[in-house]
DNA sequence: CTGAAAGCGCTTACAG
DNA sequence: CTGAAAGCGCTTACAG
């Protein structure tokens, strides 16, 4: 059904119901209520394609996904990130434009966005150290919120991170006060700003404690169940093993788990464990008192977050740029205590 | 730019340049191959809602994905999927749209995405049973490919599906051969479609071998690691516990292990696990000798061909219904072995 | 092989 | 508070 037909039916111009529709206060309040009542009850929704071709903007947000060989997607972390901006969508009336680009091919992809009038916005995920997006979409004009930081852009941007320094800083100074002092860290790629500043995080707090550091008790790589169980058993190999580990995703927490009990040592006693914890749906580390000791921030909220954010700044009124930091909580759990 | 600002750049008239860009056979190839450059040059494409416009049809796959309480779509199988459907339209240059709608919202969702023009077509994930989409989508008139099949739908509609009866049938046929007696099934929720065709496969090999089934052995449940390690418990303290189980995917079986391996026993020794393996690319079963025996085949393949076949269908040429049935293929680990 | 013009379904200044 | 009409950027019959 079109506009025409569907004013047509209810007997009033094509401009009355789209203002009424539209929410434009120019239209008696009665009128509108019987005019959205009626679009309800015949299934009217004015076309999204005509609409932008009228306005100029599209109520769609883009999540480009970076494809480094594997896609980034069968991460699960992004999937309950997507689950996240998804909610708050539906919520607005938003839809969600779902690309795979391959990681030489970014610029192309997002001025293809852009010039097709595909979106309205985008998100932009797992942010480099010093990440070139945000300078390109400044100059193609694509308004865009960053999940994470980008710390070599200066102009002023929408970002929603996670306190990684301080949730790295506090994790390490927690085991400092059990009274460890051989602390390893098995961090994701620190090419990665949150992997960057959570290693920050870590040698601070080992410097603050005096402290020196050892490369050996320190790994960075894409965040596997096999890399924690592979780091683990060279860890505890090792002739001056440490007597805590401390990583960066309830997957990596899960290899050295299954390291540990291979090795007939028990988890907790024998070694402590600190984990970054994204509290992804399909992997509950919550029981009452839950395994893992984790630094704890949901990704799916910094999912809803990222969306009303960039929502917010797509719409008309052109919002101006916004900054969540969110604190990571510390949860105690039963992977930690004093050194043996 | 647009269509307009680029032909008088290059000296064309709109109609010319369109149809040189589209493809449409009366172009001289020359002016063709002329025109292509340039808007490549000039980073010129066309607004996709004036094409929709102007031809009725969105290039867009739409994957609906129904939110029950906690979200699929944290579930990896899902991400999985969903990385395969979006290699495939990057490839020919489809777009996705994804929402997240409850349960009960579905048609009503559908209706919006179609009335609004949002999407081509759409992907119908994680059928039930008796599912009531794909009639609902023939009323409204939106094409469609099914991931898994819908048994009560009589009419001919597209699927892509992994012969899950078969699969579990030789999976226990197999399990039988070595001489397991007692075979317990750790299913997810039967409701499901592919659930129910699963059970049917184990049921039958059993009849088949002449073995009475045993409802003690047989669980259906959302299939996360905790169920497996739970239900592992039980089935093992059980007066006559089974010396096989038979699981629906390898969350489950990381469960099992899990539990197993507290219980003071061995994997491939004291107790056979066979389960179903996505083949996720996050969570890899690919050693030269896979850790468990497997059904295996990769949802990630099935997003692609689901996207394939959809493509097709959306296309002018109105493609007649496809029907794919994956094998699985059964892949020997280290965790079978004859009972003790 | 090429082009002028109508039309796709909306929104919104402008006029009343 | 309401409406007639122009215009958004394309595609495609129709005419040449």
């Amino acid at each position: 059904m079109t506009l025409k037909e569907f004013a047509k039916l209810v007997g009033m111009s094509q401009t009355t119901v789209s203002r009424a529709l539209n929410g434009h206060p120019e239209v008696n309040e009665k009128t509108r209520a019987r005019l959205i009542e009626a679009a309800r009850q015949h299934g009217y929704a004015a076309n999204a394609h005509a609409q932008f071709l009228a306005t100029g903007h599209a109520s769609i947000i883009g999540c480009v996904i970076p494809v480094t060989g594997r896609s980034e997607i069968v991460n699960p972390i992004y999937a309950d990130f997507l689950a996240g901006a998804g909610e708050e969508c539906s919520a607005r009336r938003f839809d969600i434009n779902l690309s795979m680009v391959a990681d030489d091919e970014q610029a192309q992809a997002y001025r293809r966005l852009k010039s097709k009038g595909l979106i309205g916005g985008v998100i932009v995920q797992f942010p480099r150290h010093d990440d070139s997006r945000p300078a390109l979409l400044d100059s193609i004009g694509l308004p865009y919120v960053v999940h994470g930081r980008v710390t070599g852009h200066d102009a002023p941007y929408s970002w929603v991170d996670v306190n990684n320094q301080r949730a790295f800083e506090r994790a390490t100074g927690f085991l400092l006060q059990l009274g460890h002092r051989r602390i390893a860290l098995l961090n994701g790629i620190e090419d990665f700003d949150f992997a960057h500043r959570r290693r920050q995080g870590y040698l601070t707090a080992l410097r603050d404690a005096g402290l020196s550091t050892d490369p050996a008790l320190m790994a960075s790589r894409e965040m596997t169940a096999a890399y924690g169980y592979g780091q683990a058993l060279r860890l505890l190999d090792m002739p001056d093993p440490p007597t805590a580990i401390l990583c960066s995703a309830t997957t990596i927490a899960t290899g050295i788990r299954q390291a540990v009990e291979e090795c007939g040592l028990t988890l907790g006693v024998d070694l402590s464990v600190v984990t970054f914890d994204d509290d992804l749906s399909y992997y509950a580390n919550r029981d009452t008192v839950p395994f893992f000791t984790a630094m704890r921030s949901g990704v799916r909220m910094a999912g809803r977050l990222c969306a009303q954010r960039l929502i917010e700044r797509i719409g008309p009124r052109n919002a101006p740029a916004t900054q969540d930091l969110l604190e990571a909580e510390l949860v105690v759990g039963r992977s930690t205590a004093p050194p043996r």
